[in-house]
DNA sequence: AATAGCATTTGAGTTGACTCCAATGTCAAG
DNA sequence: CTTGACATTGGAGTCAACTCAAATGCTATT
């Protein structure tokens, strides 16, 4: 991490360490904690709002079991959206390689296997944009 | 599309179809078997800045070997990060469920088991995070 | 005390792909 | 000829997570 982002962190009160006298910051092993855990939910795709408000990490002595579940399902839900982009690069994946492969060999075959695959994706893309019907079909509602 | 995304497509020259007499946009054929190719390209995580220079669609009436391969090659790279992604989401799903599972049964097992694989999480973070020994430690060199 | 090399702050800039706005132009219907 | 619903433009705003710059303060060394 670098130093303006530690500043960064401080000033949306992400991490915000005590001061010396000279008011330097001095982080405290606990707060070296805090980013260590931070770093680990950045990697795991979590924004700064989402680490800021959901985790009170070892601020909190006891441990409400009733909030690790809300926790517990927060990851789940992560975990789902996660699964999903992983099957959207799987796609893309197959994609690329098909598109790499027709151009090496130009031939009907993987030329129509790669447009078949290309009609299935869309219908993907057309599901992810919904109001297009609104936006590009005239309905007659208004 | 929006409307705003095809007239954006327009002012950055990617997609720039022609005008009837009262200067409104009048896409053709072509332009729109190039906006459907741009749509399956932002689906594969095509930045526009590639879109716009790597390919000239059907522009190219004959096909060249040479640029065919070019482009395959530039394909396989792309695969090559998406794989890499999948890679990182897969790990991060491990974690996600991992942790749900430590949190909704409180046990040293499940604990130790979540720790040992941050800790390996941390040595891909720092694999990613190249200069952390410029910024962080005093190397007498200079 | 002067200098170098850190630290501090506020505020602005960066990135990519839109998205929105206000002012204006065009067209079909009544 | 007005009204409404479209179109046009240039320019500005949005988002997240930094990243940078300028002005200033602190500390250790010469």
């Amino acid at each position: 991490m670098s130093k303006d982002t530690l500043r960064y962190y401080d000033r949306i009160g992400i991490v915000s360490p005590s001061r010396k006298d000279n008011r330097y910051r001095m982080y405290s092993k606990d707060d070296l904690i805090d980013l260590m855990n931070i770093q680990i939910m950045r990697y795991a795709d979590f924004s700064l709002d989402e680490i800021k408000g959901k985790f009170g990490f070892h601020k909190m002595e006891n441990i409400d079991s009733a909030y690790c579940e809300e926790v517990a399902a927060f990851l789940d839900a992560k975990n789902a959206e996660t699964r999903k982009k992983i099957n959207h690069l799987e796609k893309v994946s197959r994609l690329l390689n098909m598109a790499a492969e027709t151009l090496r060999d130009l031939n009907n075959e993987s030329d129509q296997r790669l447009a078949e695959f290309v009609r299935e994706l869309y219908k993907d893309i057309r599901v992810n944009e919904p109001g297009i019907s609104k936006e590009g079909c005239d309905q007659h509602q208004g």
